[in-house]
RNA sequence: GGCGCGUUCGUCUAGCGGCCAGGACGUGGCCCUCUCAAGGCCAAAACACGGGUUCGAUUCCCGUACGCGCUACCA
């Protein structure tokens, strides 16, 4: 038994709606670091807030991670042995506590209405004071606390922070971080309503669930005193803290919807690849050991460390989740493409009824593809007959005037292909240079642009083999009258 | 305002006192090729600034600037 076997690792959502592209990357560290350390991977929803609650977000939330190819060990939908894990059912918990810091001294009761400590910080900020908590209710006896409590006025029960001092833990990406107490308010731990705030909630949750290395963003960097003040005032040892750097928009800010997309859902719906999202998110703050980067879970399990998570935020480049998608929907299996795109086909009207032809299309056009969807485009030749020009007779000029009697020539000898596929069409174009002595762009671009009315595209041999002999004469035939 | 954290090519990053500062995306070029895409090769492109410490700083220390985060009965 290594002391590896006792991590314990999780990762906390609020469930107020999406899962947000920086909670992806926070959960999948976490696993991750659980992997790596043979530990356990706790998933544990934290919804304290009943007014940010949003019905059904928390089912949506587990639903993602597992299409992203997580999973954990302990969680709300399968249990464990340190459930429930969903906060909402764990308010005595919480409570109990709060009071036993009560009882100790340790936190207080405040009877400051919301409005009134609203008041205070107004003036504060007027005065170009820190806006802080003036802890009016700190000094209350005991006896007036518990009869105002009695009388049934609403409070909340405030954590006594120390007024001197100061809190120095360390950080596995950051190293060691210092904070004066002096700057520390005193911490609402129970809301009037009974619900614990996150501090309370988290500390008694993270100890109860014996969690050893908590990983969150760094936007908790700063209230990790507050925990630490917390994890001592109830005589626990903190876990090992590391705090991971911020995702960002383009324009360095927190990243944040308004700028792009932040939800997961909303790349998945767009056809992003689980695997190419989470490879890319992956690399967002942390780095390989060696220079790959094209890595799959398992490869990401072995290799992922603390160590190398970087401390500077991360811009969120979507060009680089694009590259990465179109090089995991090229490695996929030809059938599983096909699976991919067929909805899209369809949803454009295209008929898909024939599964080999279908089969082949997809296969001709997956280079050209970084999204499922992109078919729709890419495919419109083969289903569609291309515009004809202003007078049908009319072919784009080209250097040697040519262009009608390779048109000619490709028509005619359209139906002495045996058997209709690529490499029979091939020779024909062959056997068309030999005879016309017209080769390279003169011989294929007339061909195609007569065919697809485009000049890019897929090579022609497929095009043709694709459209078979009777479109290619019927979409050949208006250009070669006259 | 206070406190904290951060700063290497446009972007993601490697680097842990001595490197022509490496890789990837994107960009440009070349190759392949009927074209486009894919693929291969090549190129341009960075240590925020100022002081120290040191024989020697991208690297260690201090300061400045800039950015971000936190400062809620939100997480």
């Amino acid at each position: 038994m290594t002391p590896e076997t006792s991590v314990r690792v999780r990762f906390a959502p609020s469930p107020t709606g999406f899962l947000h592209i920086g909670g992806l990357r926070t959960a999948l560290y976490n696993y991750l670091f659980a992997r790596r350390h043979h530990g356990v991977f706790v998933l544990r929803i934290e919804d304290t807030d009943r007014n940010r609650f949003v019905e059904g977000a928390a089912e949506k939330l587990l639903e993602t991670l597992h299409w992203a190819g997580l999973s954990w060990d302990e969680g709300p939908d399968i249990g464990g042995p340190y459930g429930p894990y969903v906060q909402s059912e764990r308010l005595a918990l919480y409570r109990q506590h709060a009071e036993s810091l009560l009882r100790e001294g340790k936190a207080y009761r405040c009877f400051c209405s919301p409005e009134e400590l609203d008041r205070q910080r107004r003036k504060q900020a007027e005065e170009k004071r820190p806006p802080m908590y003036d802890r009016r209710c700190r000094t209350l006896s005991r006896e007036t606390s518990d009869a105002r409590a009695k009388a049934g006025e609403p409070f909340t029960i405030r954590f006594r922070v120390p007024l001197t001092g100061e809190t120095v833990f360390h950080d596995a990406v950051r190293g060691e971080i210092r904070i004066s107490h002096a700057v520390i308010d005193d911490q609402v731990l129970l809301k009037s309503d009974g619900y614990p705030t996150y501090h309370l909630a988290n500390v008694v949750d993270d100890h109860a669930m014996r969690i050893s290395d908590v990983i969150r963003g760094e936007e908790w960097l700063p209230s990790t005193v507050k925990h630490t003040l917390l994890y001592e005032a109830f005589g626990w040892p903190p876990p090992r803290f590391a705090h991971l750097p911020l995702l960002l928009n383009p324009d360095r800010s927190k990243l944040s919807k308004r700028q792009g997309d932040v939800a997961v859902e909303e790349y998945r719906a767009q056809g992003f690849l689980p695997e190419a999202l989470i490879n890319f998110v992956a690399l967002l703050g942390w780095s390989s050991p060696d220079e790959r980067e094209i890595l799959s879970m398992d490869e990401l399990a072995a290799l992922f460390s603390l160590d190398r998570v970087g401390k500077a935020g991360a811009i969120f480049d979507i060009e680089k989740l694009r590259w990465f998608n179109g090089r995991y929907f090229r490695a996929l299996p030809l059938e599983e493409r096909v699976r991919l795109c067929i909805p899209h086909l369809e949803r454009a009207g295209y008929d898909t009824r024939d599964p080999i032809r279908t089969a082949r299309i997809v296969d001709a056009l997956s280079n050209h593809l970084v999204l499922p969807a992109d078919i729709v485009e890419e495919a419109a030749i083969f289903f569609r007959a291309p515009a004809l020009p202003a007078s049908a007779t009319e072919v784009p000029p080209f250097s040697q005037g040519q262009e009608k009697a390779v048109l000619r020539a490709f028509l005619t000898g359209v139906r002495t292909v045996v058997p209709w596929e690529r490499g029979q069409i091939k020779k024909l174009l062959e056997r068309i240079q030999g005879e016309l002595g017209v080769r390279g762009k003169e011989l294929y671009l007339p061909i195609r642009i007569a065919l697809t009315g485009k000049s890019h595209g897929p090579e022609l041999p497929v095009v043709a083999e694709l459209l078979g002999p009777e479109e290619c004469s019927r979409r050949l035939e208006p250009f070669t009258v006259g």
